[in-house]
DNA sequence: TTGTTTCATTGCAATAATACGATAAATATA
DNA sequence: TATATTTATCGTATTATTGCAATGAAACAA
């Protein structure tokens, strides 16, 4: 894309922009909610769930991984994927933060 | 970046990953939370206040705007842009279907 | 009218993201 | 050991994103 200039902003900015940009996708959207409901804890039913080649899937679980949205147990030859509590309730937190503003000035403007 | 495949995906999933891209970047989380605080209503104070090139600015707007999650007024030979607030609450809304998930079988696996 | 200010658009270069086939690596099974 | 199963990684084609200089367009001021 053209390197953004992350410096020029706060660091809770750019950690508010970087757990957006992993939810930014709905393949990613989908495999969060199927960890939720659980099941398809392992990654060959996301792939058979979701409807995206193998190595897709396995890109996708990569970066939520990446991130520490979620964890994986190797289970003989295959891999249960889990969401990670902790970094979920952080997330969270900080989101609500950006997200929770009271909208002023709704009358002096616009 | 390759063409995602939002045709295999839910509208909630990709409604949801449309606004989380909008916040994907730091200018424009920069910017809704400059609209939020106010004064910096204009384009040009934003320009001034984040440190990026017009056009830069401008693009990040129109991404916004094309949203619905702001809208600009003209005033003269600038623009005032706010956010628009029953956008916002409905965004609000349809994030937290998402981010509000109880997490379950925490014991079960992983 | 002429110049000034402000914002949007265009065009381009650089880089990131998406998707998938092919293949490697690791474990289980016969 | 040989084969099958499952997941990760690599390579690559395609498309999207970021950023900015240059230029337009619109409103204002002199």
């Amino acid at each position: 894309m053209g390197v953004s200039k992350t410096e020029i902003f706060t660091k809770q900015q750019n950690e508010i922009a970087v757990f957006m940009k992993a939810f930014s996708h709905p393949a990613r959207i989908s495999i969060l909610q199927n960890l939720f409901e659980k099941d398809t804890c392992v990654c060959g039913d996301l792939v058979k769930e979701i409807g995206l080649a193998q190595a897709t899937i396995s890109q996708h679980l990569k970066e939520l991984k990446l991130l520490g949205l979620i964890k994986g147990k190797v289970e003989g030859t295959s891999v249960c994927y889990c969401i990670d509590e902790a970094v979920w309730k952080h997330m969270k937190t900080l989101l609500n933060t950006f997200l929770d503003h009271d909208i002023k000035n709704q009358d002096t403007c616009c």
